[in-house]
DNA sequence: CTTGCTGCAAAGGTTTTGCATTGTT
DNA sequence: AACAATGCAAAACCTTTGCAGCAAG
Protein backbone atom coordinates (compact mmCIF):
# COMPACT_ATOMS: atom_id res chain seq x y z
CA UNK A 1 0.00 0.00 0.00
CA UNK A 2 1.52 3.32 -1.05
CA UNK A 3 1.18 6.34 0.47
CA UNK A 4 -0.65 8.46 -1.65
CA UNK A 5 0.99 12.51 -1.86
CA UNK A 6 -1.84 15.22 -2.13
CA UNK A 7 -0.60 17.47 -4.18
CA UNK A 8 -0.93 21.06 -3.10
CA UNK A 9 -2.97 23.41 -5.65
CA UNK A 10 -1.82 27.42 -6.13
CA UNK A 11 -5.18 29.53 -6.34
CA UNK A 12 -5.67 33.16 -5.65
CA UNK A 13 -7.02 32.98 -2.35
CA UNK A 14 -4.02 31.33 -1.35
CA UNK A 15 -1.10 33.75 -2.77
CA UNK A 16 -3.74 37.03 -2.18
CA UNK A 17 -3.43 35.99 1.35
CA UNK A 18 0.53 35.32 1.28
CA UNK A 19 1.10 38.01 -0.13
CA UNK A 20 -1.13 40.43 1.95
CA UNK A 21 1.31 39.17 4.68
CA UNK A 22 4.64 39.52 3.26
CA UNK A 23 3.57 43.23 2.48
CA UNK A 24 2.30 44.51 5.94
CA UNK A 25 4.75 45.20 8.61
CA UNK A 26 1.41 45.06 10.77
CA UNK A 27 0.26 41.83 12.39
CA UNK A 28 -3.03 41.10 11.32
CA UNK A 29 -5.57 38.85 12.99
CA UNK A 30 -7.75 36.57 11.10
CA UNK A 31 -10.49 38.88 11.16
CA UNK A 32 -8.34 42.20 9.32
CA UNK A 33 -6.82 39.23 6.96
CA UNK A 34 -10.36 38.51 5.57
CA UNK A 35 -11.75 42.20 5.64
CA UNK A 36 -7.98 43.41 3.29
CA UNK A 37 -8.66 40.48 0.89
CA UNK A 38 -12.26 40.88 0.44
CA UNK A 39 -11.11 44.07 -1.35
CA UNK A 40 -9.63 42.45 -4.05
CA UNK A 41 -11.43 39.21 -3.74
CA UNK A 42 -15.22 40.23 -2.67
CA UNK A 43 -16.29 36.36 -2.90
CA UNK A 44 -13.62 34.79 -0.61
CA UNK A 45 -15.02 33.45 2.70
CA UNK A 46 -14.21 33.59 6.40
CA UNK A 47 -13.97 29.79 6.45
CA UNK A 48 -10.84 29.40 3.44
CA UNK A 49 -9.23 32.59 5.11
CA UNK A 50 -8.95 30.63 8.33
CA UNK A 51 -8.40 27.50 6.32
CA UNK A 52 -5.18 28.92 4.39
CA UNK A 53 -3.88 30.71 7.68
CA UNK A 54 -3.49 27.35 9.97
CA UNK A 55 -1.79 25.80 6.62
CA UNK A 56 0.80 28.64 6.29
CA UNK A 57 1.33 28.20 10.00
CA UNK A 58 1.37 24.51 10.24
CA UNK A 59 3.86 24.40 7.07
CA UNK A 60 5.95 26.94 8.69
CA UNK A 61 5.87 29.39 6.16
CA UNK A 62 3.76 32.03 8.80
CA UNK A 63 3.93 32.51 12.11
CA UNK A 64 1.35 32.81 14.97
CA UNK A 65 0.95 34.91 18.26
CA UNK A 66 -1.35 34.49 20.93
CA UNK A 67 -2.84 37.40 22.53
CA UNK A 68 -5.58 37.65 25.07
CA UNK A 69 -8.12 38.04 22.01
CA UNK A 70 -8.00 36.80 18.86
CA UNK A 71 -4.50 35.22 17.15
CA UNK A 72 -2.56 37.21 15.12
CA UNK A 73 -0.54 36.14 12.13
CA UNK A 74 3.04 37.58 10.80
CA UNK A 75 4.79 36.15 7.57
CA UNK A 76 7.97 36.84 9.46
CA UNK A 77 9.24 33.49 10.86
CA UNK A 78 12.57 34.71 12.23
CA UNK A 79 13.09 35.17 15.61
CA UNK A 80 12.21 38.19 16.82
CA UNK A 81 10.12 39.61 19.86
CA UNK A 82 6.66 41.13 20.00
CA UNK A 83 4.85 44.04 21.67
CA UNK A 84 0.95 43.32 22.42
CA UNK A 85 -0.62 46.80 23.33
CA UNK A 86 -3.05 45.84 26.39
CA UNK A 87 -4.95 48.17 25.29
CA UNK A 88 -5.82 47.78 21.31
CA UNK A 89 -4.50 44.28 21.30
CA UNK A 90 -2.00 45.55 18.42
CA UNK A 91 1.06 43.74 17.77
CA UNK A 92 4.61 45.78 17.08
CA UNK A 93 8.04 44.10 16.20
CA UNK A 94 10.82 44.53 19.04
CA UNK A 95 13.73 43.79 17.56
CA UNK A 96 15.69 42.44 20.01
CA UNK A 97 18.13 39.33 20.62
CA UNK A 98 17.69 37.01 23.43
CA UNK A 99 21.09 35.03 23.50
CA UNK A 100 19.29 32.78 26.51
CA UNK A 101 16.79 31.96 24.66
CA UNK A 102 18.65 31.39 21.75
CA UNK A 103 20.75 28.88 23.41
CA UNK A 104 17.84 26.86 24.76
CA UNK A 105 16.19 26.44 21.32
CA UNK A 106 16.64 22.98 20.00
CA UNK A 107 17.90 21.90 23.52
CA UNK A 108 16.38 19.24 25.31
CA UNK A 109 14.98 20.13 28.50
CA UNK A 110 12.69 18.71 31.08
CA UNK A 111 9.50 19.46 30.09
CA UNK A 112 10.63 18.50 26.42
CA UNK A 113 12.70 19.43 22.94
CA UNK A 114 12.35 23.02 22.37
CA UNK A 115 10.93 23.51 19.04
CA UNK A 116 10.90 27.43 19.06
CA UNK A 117 9.97 29.98 21.16
CA UNK A 118 8.03 33.20 21.26
CA UNK A 119 8.67 36.39 23.64
CA UNK A 120 5.96 38.74 23.85
CA UNK A 121 6.23 42.13 25.94
CA UNK A 122 3.42 43.76 27.39
CA UNK A 123 2.10 47.84 27.38
CA UNK A 124 0.24 50.04 26.52
CA UNK A 125 1.13 51.50 22.90
CA UNK A 126 2.06 55.51 21.86
CA UNK A 127 -1.21 55.31 19.96
CA UNK A 128 -3.50 54.26 22.98
CA UNK A 129 -1.77 56.28 25.46
CA UNK A 130 -1.87 59.65 23.91
CA UNK B 1 -18.89 64.36 42.38
CA UNK B 2 -17.00 62.50 44.29
CA UNK B 3 -15.30 58.74 42.85
CA UNK B 4 -16.93 56.25 44.70
CA UNK B 5 -14.29 53.91 45.45
CA UNK B 6 -16.18 49.74 45.10
CA UNK B 7 -15.26 47.54 48.38
CA UNK B 8 -14.32 44.54 47.31
CA UNK B 9 -16.10 41.65 49.32
CA UNK B 10 -14.34 38.30 50.39
CA UNK B 11 -15.98 35.16 49.43
CA UNK B 12 -15.91 31.51 49.51
CA UNK B 13 -15.62 31.16 45.85
CA UNK B 14 -12.66 33.63 45.65
CA UNK B 15 -10.65 32.14 48.37
CA UNK B 16 -10.73 28.74 46.99
CA UNK B 17 -9.88 29.65 43.39
CA UNK B 18 -6.70 31.92 44.72
CA UNK B 19 -6.22 29.09 46.83
CA UNK B 20 -5.81 26.46 44.53
CA UNK B 21 -3.60 28.14 42.31
CA UNK B 22 -1.12 28.95 44.62
CA UNK B 23 -1.35 25.43 45.65
CA UNK B 24 -0.64 23.65 42.33
CA UNK B 25 2.54 23.72 39.98
CA UNK B 26 0.32 22.76 36.79
CA UNK B 27 -1.23 25.75 34.75
CA UNK B 28 -4.39 24.98 34.87
CA UNK B 29 -6.96 26.24 31.79
CA UNK B 30 -10.22 28.04 33.44
CA UNK B 31 -12.44 24.92 32.86
CA UNK B 32 -10.28 22.42 34.95
CA UNK B 33 -10.31 25.24 37.75
CA UNK B 34 -13.79 25.57 37.80
CA UNK B 35 -13.83 21.87 37.68
CA UNK B 36 -11.82 21.51 40.52
CA UNK B 37 -13.14 23.79 42.95
CA UNK B 38 -16.57 22.33 42.02
CA UNK B 39 -15.31 19.18 44.22
CA UNK B 40 -15.70 21.22 47.47
CA UNK B 41 -18.21 24.05 46.06
CA UNK B 42 -20.68 21.78 44.14
CA UNK B 43 -22.65 25.23 43.13
CA UNK B 44 -19.92 27.52 41.65
CA UNK B 45 -20.69 28.39 38.08
CA UNK B 46 -18.27 28.82 35.47
CA UNK B 47 -19.04 32.42 34.99
CA UNK B 48 -18.12 32.71 38.46
CA UNK B 49 -14.67 31.06 37.68
CA UNK B 50 -14.41 33.51 35.02
CA UNK B 51 -15.02 36.43 36.38
CA UNK B 52 -12.82 35.78 39.81
CA UNK B 53 -10.01 34.19 36.95
CA UNK B 54 -10.43 37.85 35.36
CA UNK B 55 -10.38 39.81 37.99
CA UNK B 56 -7.21 38.28 39.87
CA UNK B 57 -5.55 38.51 36.37
CA UNK B 58 -6.58 42.71 36.90
CA UNK B 59 -5.40 43.27 39.78
CA UNK B 60 -2.14 41.51 38.83
CA UNK B 61 -2.21 38.22 41.46
CA UNK B 62 -2.14 36.09 39.43
CA UNK B 63 -1.43 35.78 35.25
CA UNK B 64 -2.72 34.65 32.65
CA UNK B 65 -0.73 32.24 29.91
CA UNK B 66 -2.08 32.40 26.14
CA UNK B 67 -2.01 29.41 24.17
CA UNK B 68 -3.48 28.29 20.64
CA UNK B 69 -6.58 27.13 22.61
CA UNK B 70 -7.44 28.25 26.02
CA UNK B 71 -5.90 30.23 28.25
CA UNK B 72 -4.01 29.03 31.28
CA UNK B 73 -3.58 30.40 34.70
CA UNK B 74 -0.68 31.22 36.71
CA UNK B 75 -0.65 32.01 40.71
CA UNK B 76 3.14 32.76 40.32
CA UNK B 77 4.08 36.16 38.46
CA UNK B 78 7.44 36.11 39.37
CA UNK B 79 9.02 36.32 35.47
CA UNK B 80 9.77 33.56 34.71
CA UNK B 81 9.24 30.86 31.56
CA UNK B 82 6.68 28.50 30.26
CA UNK B 83 6.92 25.17 28.07
CA UNK B 84 4.28 24.71 25.82
CA UNK B 85 3.09 21.24 24.65
CA UNK B 86 2.14 21.80 20.80
CA UNK B 87 0.01 18.59 21.64
CA UNK B 88 -1.93 18.42 24.32
CA UNK B 89 -1.41 22.26 25.56
CA UNK B 90 -0.28 21.56 28.81
CA UNK B 91 1.85 24.44 30.37
CA UNK B 92 4.86 23.90 32.53
CA UNK B 93 7.37 25.97 34.11
CA UNK B 94 10.84 26.76 32.90
CA UNK B 95 13.56 27.74 35.19
CA UNK B 96 15.48 30.23 32.71
CA UNK B 97 16.58 33.41 33.26
CA UNK B 98 16.93 36.36 30.38
CA UNK B 99 18.91 38.86 31.57
CA UNK B 100 17.95 40.82 27.80
CA UNK B 101 14.30 40.43 28.85
CA UNK B 102 14.87 41.90 32.11
CA UNK B 103 16.67 44.79 31.05
CA UNK B 104 13.80 45.66 28.67
CA UNK B 105 11.43 45.66 31.36
CA UNK B 106 10.42 48.82 32.86
CA UNK B 107 11.91 50.55 29.70
CA UNK B 108 10.19 52.83 26.90
CA UNK B 109 10.98 51.33 23.41
CA UNK B 110 9.39 52.47 20.60
CA UNK B 111 6.36 50.60 20.72
CA UNK B 112 5.55 51.63 24.17
CA UNK B 113 6.55 51.29 27.69
CA UNK B 114 7.18 47.85 28.38
CA UNK B 115 5.53 46.84 31.56
CA UNK B 116 6.00 43.22 31.76
CA UNK B 117 6.73 40.48 29.00
CA UNK B 118 6.50 36.73 28.15
CA UNK B 119 8.60 33.80 27.03
CA UNK B 120 7.24 31.09 26.40
CA UNK B 121 8.88 27.84 24.46
CA UNK B 122 7.20 25.34 22.11
CA UNK B 123 7.68 21.37 21.70
CA UNK B 124 6.03 18.10 22.21
CA UNK B 125 6.04 17.33 26.43
CA UNK B 126 7.80 13.90 27.61
CA UNK B 127 4.30 12.80 28.25
CA UNK B 128 2.88 12.63 24.53
CA UNK B 129 6.09 11.57 23.39
CA UNK B 130 5.94 9.05 24.96
C1' DC C 1 -11.22 14.05 -15.71
C1' DT C 2 -9.64 13.90 -10.97
C1' DT C 3 -9.78 15.67 -6.62
C1' DG C 4 -8.06 19.64 -3.91
C1' DC C 5 -10.06 24.03 -2.68
C1' DT C 6 -13.75 27.14 -2.02
C1' DG C 7 -18.15 29.40 -0.39
C1' DC C 8 -21.80 28.88 2.41
C1' DA C 9 -23.94 28.12 6.52
C1' DA C 10 -24.34 25.56 10.45
C1' DA C 11 -22.06 23.78 14.45
C1' DG C 12 -18.59 23.84 18.10
C1' DG C 13 -16.23 25.51 21.99
C1' DT C 14 -14.88 29.08 25.04
C1' DT C 15 -15.81 33.24 27.41
C1' DT C 16 -18.90 36.98 28.61
C1' DT C 17 -23.10 39.03 30.28
C1' DG C 18 -27.98 40.36 32.08
C1' DC C 19 -30.69 39.69 35.76
C1' DA C 20 -32.82 38.08 39.91
C1' DT C 21 -31.09 36.46 44.20
C1' DT C 22 -27.78 35.73 47.76
C1' DG C 23 -24.61 36.94 51.23
C1' DT C 24 -20.71 40.42 53.11
C1' DT C 25 -19.95 44.13 55.42
C1' DA D 1 -29.88 47.86 54.86
C1' DA D 2 -26.74 48.60 50.98
C1' DC D 3 -24.75 46.69 47.19
C1' DA D 4 -20.93 43.49 45.63
C1' DA D 5 -20.86 38.88 44.13
C1' DT D 6 -23.08 34.72 42.68
C1' DG D 7 -25.81 31.21 39.90
C1' DC D 8 -28.17 30.47 35.96
C1' DA D 9 -28.87 30.55 31.27
C1' DA D 10 -28.67 32.96 27.20
C1' DA D 11 -25.81 35.49 24.21
C1' DA D 12 -21.60 36.75 22.07
C1' DC D 13 -17.55 35.59 19.96
C1' DC D 14 -14.09 33.29 17.39
C1' DT D 15 -12.97 29.32 14.87
C1' DT D 16 -13.88 24.93 12.73
C1' DT D 17 -16.30 21.87 9.69
C1' DG D 18 -19.60 19.23 6.35
C1' DC D 19 -20.95 19.41 1.94
C1' DA D 20 -22.01 20.49 -2.82
C1' DG D 21 -20.11 22.97 -6.55
C1' DC D 22 -15.99 24.94 -8.68
C1' DA D 23 -11.59 24.91 -10.79
C1' DA D 24 -6.31 23.71 -10.92
C1' DG D 25 -3.46 20.28 -12.70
Amino acid sequence: MTISQKRERMTAQKSFIFDYLKSVKTHPSAEVVYKEIKKKLPNISQGTVYRVLNNFKEKGEIQAIDTKDTVHFDADISDHAHFICEKCGNVFDVMSECSECGILKNKKIKAGKINHYKINFYGVCSACKK
